[in-house]
DNA sequence: CTGCAACTTCAAGTCGGCTTGAAGTCAAGC
DNA sequence: GCTTGACTTCAAGCCGACTTGAAGTTGCAG
């Protein structure tokens, strides 16, 4: 298809992907190098889309199997479907509370409370999400996506 | 304001969260009893208010110690109004993130490619997101991980 | 040919966010 | 007054996603 294959170190620079990420990826079935060059690995260009995807992924807070497996995904696969939309009904919930989120970050950015906790705005919003009282499957689906130091 | 102060296995409850989880957000200064009944700790009605708000940022992506951060939140803190909307033009970056990836499975659910990494629609859409290709970026050493949520 | 930066493997370490376990305290219902 | 079960502390463990370190190999510029 292009005669230009990457060396682990292209990749890296290419995906913004550190060298030992790439190859943890493969340990964990994300990726596979076209073939080795000696010892080294040599990659097809195109595994930099699939990077892409992963990095969005991620960042969408799917662990690593889970995007295997999406990756994998066998044929006509009638369950994958299923679970493809559920993922995205999940991903619209998540879509909720992070709008929820943003809009009371920016009220509180705005407002005048010293103490998020005494801004009444926020707090009726918050209240919003208070079905708590009985049961709470609190293990919703979380996502990252912040640089939140790296330190 | 109003006489039933809670223990901690009542918080717990109607927080959806575990009394472990309570004592770890208050050693981590997220929350605090309104004092102790004996060694037992008792806590009023508004923690659930606060704990709610928690809940949502950790939902959100924040991490505990940012929390606590904005909880603190010193009185008209120019600097806190300001991080307050950067933290909000994170979650829009997020969202977009979020939206494109619902987007994608959306269509991967509908479509009927037998791998996700065959589809042209999704290759395309994530296409959009690779930005990479040129410089290393050296500040961008990957993401930070998140909760997952257990098993 | 040589030197060395860039690669290789594998094991162990780190970090955040909790959970679990051991061992003890205590308020209240019988 | 005794039991019981909900509480207490503190230390250690766990999981996911990587990173780091040690020790060895190798392609290629000079």
């Amino acid at each position: 298809m292009d005669g230009a294959l990457l060396d682990i170190g292209q990749v890296a620079r290419d995906s913004g992907l550190t060298t030992s990420t790439l190859r943890y990826y493969e340990d964990r079935g994300l990726i596979r190098p076209a073939g080795r060059h000696g010892l080294r690995r040599v990659y097809e260009p195109s595994v930099l889309r699939q990077l892409a995807l992963i990095v969005l992924a991620r960042q969408t807070g799917f662990g690593l199997d889970e995007i295997a497996g999406l990756l994998q995904a066998t044929p006509a696969d009638a369950d994958l479907r299923a679970r493809l939309a559920a993922k995205a009904d999940e991903l619209d919930a998540a879509l909720a509370r992070l709008t929820l989120m943003r809009d009371n970050l920016r009220h509180a950015a705005g407002c005048g409370h010293p103490r998020l906790a005494d801004c009444p705005h926020l707090n009726t919003a918050v209240e919003s999400t208070l079905p708590l009282g009985e049961q709470a499957d609190l293990d919703r689906p979380a996502f990252p996506g912040f640089p939140a130091s790296r330190a």
